[in-house]
DNA sequence: AAGTGGTCTAGACCACTTG
DNA sequence: AAGTGGTCTAGACCACTTG
């Protein structure tokens, strides 16, 4: 019971101490707290372990720290909403009710727009395939992705259906960043055949670029249903 | 020309030391840094100036440090791709090209699912108005936002226009969490209206729960045609 | 046994804001 | 002048993995 708790460094201690006068409401936004050298006192512990509570509570953005004046209780900052882009399609390949049909696959000469963004040279060749993906055999997703084959050589050879292309890329060639955009679209007749939607359907549409290192590695399109595709906490199925 | 480098902390230049041999990739993924010891020896400086280096730049996860073994560059983590909700309107208001257009404020029942929602009882009321968010007098955006009245009561006397409810929700009760969901739907024909769109369009739909506290402050929904309201990097036009 | 990172101490000097 | 946080030192003990 005790056992855990004296494990703790001290450190740790006066951060939980700390922690929990902030988050109860006794110290309210703008209060002082213990200085320094006031917790290293009645801690009984030298002024850098006292520090170390204050400091890392202050890189999370607990206090906000002074110098000459004091630390202080932050207004808790608004975190930037975790939206995860990349776990849509996650639970399907771990259930293996994931699979995905291949519409195309070819190599084609990059027009103006697609140099600019895959920062290639005009005419330059691009692996473009698209393709469905599919959750119990029931098509999702559609997915436009061009590749830089400097990056990806052997893309025309591979074999997809249970692994999709991307996770593929991303074992030949780890992204080290990427950029998204969102955006609401009305599905084309060709992608509404390929997702067997009946009625016109708004969809959200992701757009990725990927990149390795100095170089773009992949330009993707995806674009989903709202019926199979919303991102962030279901707030709308709430009725329980 | 040398001077800003001067000032700098011993622990910032073995840190930039550190962080240029990451990002030049002469130190690929895996890579065994120096020890606390041997920076400590090398920098001239005691094994707590080198440590705090070392230390920074594993809480920002460029390094993962394994006690016994040594410290080792660690494979960047994709970062959550980090698109900001709330940034649209906010250039309009700087601007002063926002202003709004207030379609209704009502105090009604909930019902039962804005009740589980709210949590609050069936029947109790909130204040809920619909809206149509303007830049340059052009309508970007629609909006349903309900109210909690016990954290907001005074919203029916509020006058706005150049301020939105919800910077004035902010100002009154801070919010302590959020959460949100995002979806693509097609505008309803009084939505279409009052967004003056000719045809039919996708929209982006944000539902928002806010929070102050244990108790829900408000729900919103938003629902702004993709022309207005694109979320992230803009990459389709990046025709430059 | 030697090396690693994790924690901690008891000092020090600094620039800064406060009464 | 006294207090604050920011930086730094030269030690220490620890649990741990390695040859």
């Amino acid at each position: 019971m005790v056992s855990d708790k004296a494990k703790l460094p001290r450190f740790a201690l006066i951060k939980q101490y700390l922690q929990s006068q902030i988050e109860s409401g006794d110290w309210p936004i703008g209060t002082r707290t213990p200085s320094e050298n006031e917790l290293a006192a009645s801690f009984s512990v030298s002024r850098m372990t006292a520090r170390r509570a204050l400091q890392e509570l202050a890189d999370k953005g607990l206090l906000a720290r002074v110098p000459g004046q004091g630390s202080f209780v932050a207004k808790p900052e608004t975190k930037p909403p975790n939206i995860n882009i990349h776990d849509q399609l996650v639970q399907a390949k771990t259930d293996g009710t994931y699979s995905n049909r291949l519409i195309s696959l070819n190599s084609v000469a990059a027009d103006q727009q697609m140099a600019n963004l895959m920062h290639i040279a005009l005419g330059d060749h691009v692996d473009c395939l698209v393709m469905v993906h599919l959750q119990n055999n029931r098509p999702v997703q559609w997915q436009k992705l061009s590749i830089n084959p400097v990056l990806a050589p052997a893309i025309g050879k591979q074999k997809f259906n249970r692994v999709s292309p991307d996770d593929y890329l991303e074992w030949v060639s780890p992204s080290t960043s990427e950029e998204h955009q969102l955006m609401a679209v009305l599905p084309s007749a060709s992608q509404r055949r390929e997702l067997a939607l009946q009625d016109q359907t708004a969809c959200l549409q992701l757009t990725r670029r990927s990149w390795s290192g100095q170089q773009v590695r992949s330009l993707s399109i995806t674009t989903s249903p709202s019926a199979h595709y919303r991102l962030g906490v279901n707030l709308l199925d709430a009725s329980r």
